[in-house]
DNA sequence: ACAAACACTGAATCTGGATTCATTTCAACA
DNA sequence: TGTTGAAATGAATCCAGATTCAGTGTTTGT
């Protein structure tokens, strides 16, 4: 029957099928991670990809679902990381710490990436992802405030409210030293890491222990 | 002379030009205030001034500028509000607690305004003003918080990186109260607003005087 | 009243990409 | 080797709006 010679190699099909995939994926993150979404128009992916611009149509049904893909995968990967932090067995306030460090340094070190998921201008589509993806990163957040406020290492204060706000804070302090034009002109990663924390220090206890190393100057 | 000729009613050329100009902002600041950059097609702000489309661009040089222009007026009004109440004679922290009290109640109260200005999507020549207009919100921060720490009031800490936290905080937590589609499922305005003034005290302060009215509960 | 300058009109044009689809190439099987 | 369905191709098509401009009022000056 023809139908069991269809069926035969399906398998080795799909394996197939899936591995053009996911080289299309992959070519389109490197245009995404060197020159933002602005540079990714469906031939540069496609030719990027080996392939040729109708033939990426067979792998995902438009656009906007391909760089949704993109970045869900993209930036589930960056929440995985800090998540395995929040998960440390360490006190609330130093999890908080290591994760804004950390933050700070993929950020600076993946600068057009870390723009390009946390500020640039996408279509409607990836938007939504990226506020699905603010909602992953407040959960972290969120945890390790929960985590806090049952260890009495932070006063007991509105989870949602802060875990937004600490995202909110970490975005927008990036997004200045992050900003293609003026990547590099702003105060070096440290200096930028330490304020951050400090800031977010204060934010969850309603204290800071280490204030600023540097009682003689002010 | 021709030239004499021509530059003789000047001056009310140059009302009525204006006055249209104005008309046509208006229109768009409407457009934009009821649904959003996305509804504000050229055309559309044309017929809503009760001019032609090609008309719009005798007073403007493109739909960016025109947007450019709206944005600046519309962000510098709300900066200026803020601002108003940073310059107010008080304790550094009552003055955090007004802005965000007002903040909150107006971006609820115009709410799609609000969004378009925060969160929607916009052109590149927009998001330049929305960009600067952030900068603007963080300078009203950044005085309040330099008056807090000469007054003792506040800690010492990074200012800049303060304000921009600040900033990114409020915005971040009211984006998902204020998206469209699901507007009015969150929490309670009070309740926001009193969630993110106890977060930006404690951010500021390094510590709260009024943590949260439930001594008996938790 | 007439001409010159000016303001306005809105249908036609232009544009930057996304998306389609008539063809061509390939791989498996008889 | 010839046939068939799947996979790939990339030039042509489509699209949503912004922008233009040839034609039509309107005002000002003489």
């Amino acid at each position: 029957m023809a139908e069991t010679a269809e069926t035969a190699e399906t398998a080795e099909r799909r394996g197939r099928k899936a591995e053009v995939r996911q080289r299309i994926l992959k070519a389109a993150f490197h245009i995404v991670a060197d020159d933002g979404f602005r540079a990714a128009q469906v031939a540069a992916v496609a030719s990027a990809a080996g392939i040729a611009t109708g033939t990426l149509y067979l792998y995902f049904p438009s656009k906007a679902d391909l760089f949704a893909e993109l970045f869900r995968q993209a930036s589930s990967h960056e929440v995985g990381v800090l998540a395995q932090i929040a998960d440390v067995d360490a006190p609330a306030g130093e999890r908080l710490d290591s994760i804004v460090r950390t933050f700070v340094h993929r950020a600076v070190r993946g600068h057009r990436l870390a723009y390009a998921l946390i500020a640039e201008p996408v279509d409607p589509a990836v938007e939504a992802e990226r506020i699905e993806s603010k909602r992953a990163y407040a959960r972290v957040f969120a945890k390790i405030v929960r985590d806090g406020i049952a260890a009495g290492e932070f006063p007991p204060q509105q989870i949602d409210i802060t875990a937004a706000c600490l995202i909110g804070a970490l975005a927008e302090a990036m997004v200045g030293p992050l900003t293609p034009e003026t990547f590099g002109d702003a105060a070096g990663e440290e200096e930028l890491a330490s304020g951050i924390a400090a800031f977010m220090r204060r934010a969850v206890m309603g204290a800071s222990d280490n204030v600023q190393p540097m009682r003689g100057t002010a």
